[in-house]
DNA sequence: TCTTGACTTGGACGAAGTCCATCGTAGGAT
DNA sequence: ATCCTACGATGGACTTCGTCCAAGTCAAGA
């Protein structure tokens, strides 16, 4: 993740301590925090940083490709930062809880021509519900 | 759709003008209305419908699965009526048109075991994201 | 037709997220 | 090293989406 703040930087990014901090809560695997959360996080290290800043330091990264929104139905949005290796999501229905996971196999080529309307089709992204061992 | 009425009656709905009007709104196919959007067409023919009976109905639909939560990321659940057949969604990334599609494979079986750690996996739910016709 | 409990209503409430005027500061210019 | 200034941070008001609740209404069985 340090190398993200390096990457961003040569984009033009000026880099605040408000940022850094929020990159540093975005650091590892497997996290998958609301803006919220981040902002709890972020305040910890950094007590005056505001939730309007949590936000649009989050809009920013996901603008850039650094960071991933994760769908949620009817739950606050959740910031993946884990965007450059491709990866889907299990999602416990009861909690809430995300994993990263990677099935095998080729979604996108399973979509049939007739099936495609005439879109470009980009991506896929896929949402795997259920359980957690927690919650069942 | 009409007899879908008649389902809802035979597991002790019952039957209100309120609800024959949400479910007729939503009749039809690619139909992805919003929450507001049900209640704009539902009170264009009974104007004194309640925006919280809308989302009553609407989360009634839901748990007895007659109607899917369609996912957004950061905007308003869409609520699709076409659940009975499964299907998957084509969202165009420029107007936010949604298309129902039905890839072939089988995307439950793609998640390996070693990926659900431990989640009881019910169901998978497929975005596939591009540009339409028309904002391409 | 009467009765009753399920359903509807509207308004208050709450959570998540955006907007905006103002202030502060990173980092290039000198 | 210091100055400047445009970019970024702040916090509070505001919007959107959705839930809750007490009181009134009505579908459908007796």
């Amino acid at each position: 993740m340090s190398d993200l703040l390096q990457r961003l930087r040569g984009r033009g990014w000026r880099l605040t301590s408000q940022r850094r901090v929020v990159a540093e809560v975005l650091d590892g695997d497997h996290v998958h925090l609301t803006a919220d959360e981040v902002h709890l996080r972020a305040a910890e290290r950094l007590p005056e940083i505001s939730r309007a800043t949590v936000y649009n330091t989050l809009g920013e990264l996901v603008t850039l490709g650094e960071v991933v929104e994760v769908s949620t139905v009817g739950r606050a949005k959740r910031y993946d930062p884990n965007a450059r290796r491709p990866h889907q999501h299990l999602v416990c229905s009861g909690c809430g809880a995300v994993r990263d996971v990677h099935p095998v196999g080729d979604a996108l080529g399973d979509l049939p021509e007739a099936e495609r309307f005439g879109f470009t089709v980009g991506s896929v992204e896929i949402t795997y519900r259920g359980l957690c061992p927690a919650c069942s």
